[in-house]
RNA sequence: GGCCCCAUCGUCUAGCGGCCUAGGACGUCAGGUUCUCAUCCUGAAAAUCACGAGUUCAAAUCUCGUUGGGGUCACCA
């Protein structure tokens, strides 16, 4: 049985696009072979912790299609899917760690730390911990008794080739003097991340351990772990890191990073996690558009290219434009009016003419409004010119003539004017909708109807 | 800086030893359709496959090195 699992942790507003990411693999990867996905929250920062986050995750996640089987608010065989609801079990652990020899307690302070730090930076060495506690701890047990703070430490052992398998990227082999004694259990009582995923990894009998990148580094540390209690490895899988412009980690300085952020702006969820897709994997045939259920079968890790791509708003914009255009119009409507808050101003048969001609014309969900402001809220211009006058007056009066209101004899009629006055369509645009483009001016007006129409034009002429 | 990861058009990528004088998509430019704007269609420019050695009859594809980029070095995840 394949389990997956995302360990978001609640110290940012939203969730991550790159976690977004991963999130969309992991859930690949554990639908594609009819395994399980789990959403596990890792809230182990009390000093980052934000209150609220963890809701807004979900529902995030929640709105972008990503089903997950077990997670806080749904339980699930291994509940507590909340890392400070189980710090009894990470205790538990870090002891029997220390029995085995590959922790041990650490009563150092900050100040010494920083003390220590300080002296290998000047002396241009990568900064460590010096063991001091593991040479020097005669008698830990008295002195947490007497209330002394504490954490544990990992007791990494000089010389030994630390190596794992990494499904994108191969094996990858470190030497374990490169590793530091990590902290495991925190003074406050709390795991580090370090002790938290292994433990909770095999105890929620995950599969595979699909991240981004950045965790590499710190693999070999997870690798002592699970050698130390003797547990099976799970299979690895580090995501590329998406990237800014200049090609750094993506971040919120330099990108919208949160991903409630997309939908906020009109992007369906649908397109962004087809964008996503197509970041580190491509379509066999070289397809670009495709649903998530033809991804799922065709998706597979090993194919993941390890090259960390450049998150580009103007393709997935594109791609958005793309899936507008492929909803059908019930469909394009529902969405509309679940996005837009003067949708509901529209009615039934205004929506019916607009959509097809809203099709072709959004980008996204925003574009809505200022499409479709001529029948809200029409800008009037400052002045016109007398030439201008002229031709709204002619357009009065042919309009008023006219026994049958719709699209092809409005468009003869505008275009005898066009040739009369010998202009081009966007003056007739700016006259009739306050702007120089919009939707197609005939079928605008025709919806519009010939009430307003004809008042605006009148508004015109007594300018 | 140490360690680790990576390297094909501006961007996302195809390519897994001969089919490559490198294909597709976005973007850009030009043209067509057209009532503006879009959509749609056609075409163009755009990568000496980072560089240098080697292996081979043959390398974008394999090996090594160099350079460049990224990640990581917390009682954050």
């Amino acid at each position: 049985m394949v389990r997956t699992r995302i360990p978001p942790s609640p110290t940012g507003q939203d969730i991550h696009v790159g976690n977004l990411y991963t999130a969309l693999m992991n859930w690949a990867q554990a639908r594609k072979n009819n395994g399980k996905f789990i959403i596990r929250i890792e809230d182990t920062d009390r000093t980052r912790f934000q209150e609220g986050a963890e809701e807004k995750i979900l529902s995030s996640i929640k709105a972008f299609g990503l089903d997950y089987d077990e997670g806080p608010d749904i339980g699930g065989p291994f509940a507590p899917y909340r890392q400070s609801e189980r710090l009894p079990l990470y205790k538990k652990y870090a002891e029997e760690l220390i029995e085995k020899g590959a922790a041990y307690y650490c009563f150092c302070t900050k100040e010494r730390l920083d003390e220590v730090r300080a002296q290998q930076q000047k002396e241009k060495k990568t900064p460590r911990y010096d063991k001091y506690c593991l040479t020097h701890g005669t008698n830990a047990k008295e002195r947490i008794e007497k209330g002394e703070s504490y954490v544990v430490r990992l007791n990494v052992l000089p010389d030994k080739k630390l190596w794992f398998k990494d499904l994108i990227r191969g094996q990858i082999i470190v030497n374990s003097n490169e590793v530091d004694d990590q902290v495991l259990l925190k003074s406050d009582g709390y795991p580090t991340y370090h002790l938290g995923v292994v433990v909770d990894d095999h105890l929620m009998e995950i599969t595979h351990i699909i991240r981004a990148e950045e965790w590499i580094s710190s693999t070999p540390k997870h690798i002592i772990l699970y050698e130390a209690f003797g547990w099976e490895q799970p299979i690895f899988a580090h995501m590329p890191i998406l990237r800014n412009p200049d090609k750094s980690k993506l971040s919120k300085r330099k990108n919208p990073v949160w991903a409630s952020w997309y939908l906020e702006q009109g992007f369906l969820p649908e397109a962004m996690l087809n964008y996503l897709a197509l970041l580190g994997w491509s379509h066999p045939e070289e397809k670009e558009i495709f649903s998530l259920e033809e991804f799922v079968r065709l998706f597979d890790l090993k194919d993941i290219k390890p090259v960390g791509p450049i998150f580009d708003l103007v393709k997935l914009t594109w791609m958005n434009q793309q899936y507008i255009q492929n909803l059908s119009e019930e469909e394009l409507k529902t969405r509309i009016v679940a996005f837009s808050k003067r949708a509901q101003e529209f009615s039934d048969t205004l929506f019916a003419g607009l959509l097809p001609l809203l099709k072709t014309r959004m980008e996204t969900l925003k574009d809505f409004d200022t499409l479709t402001e001529v029948f809200v809220a029409p800008s009037i211009p400052e002045s016109v010119t007398e030439q201008e006058k002229q031709i709204a007056q002619d357009l009065q009066k042919a309009f008023e003539k006219l026994d049958a209101w719709e699209a092809t004899t409005l468009f003869t009629v505008m275009k005898e004017i066009l040739l009369q006055y010998k202009v081009r369509m966007p003056v007739l645009y700016v006259l009739l909708t306050g702007k120089p483009k919009g939707l197609p001016l005939p079928e605008t007006i025709t919806l519009l109807g010939k009430e307003k129409t004809l008042a605006r034009l009148q508004q015109l002429i007594t300018l």
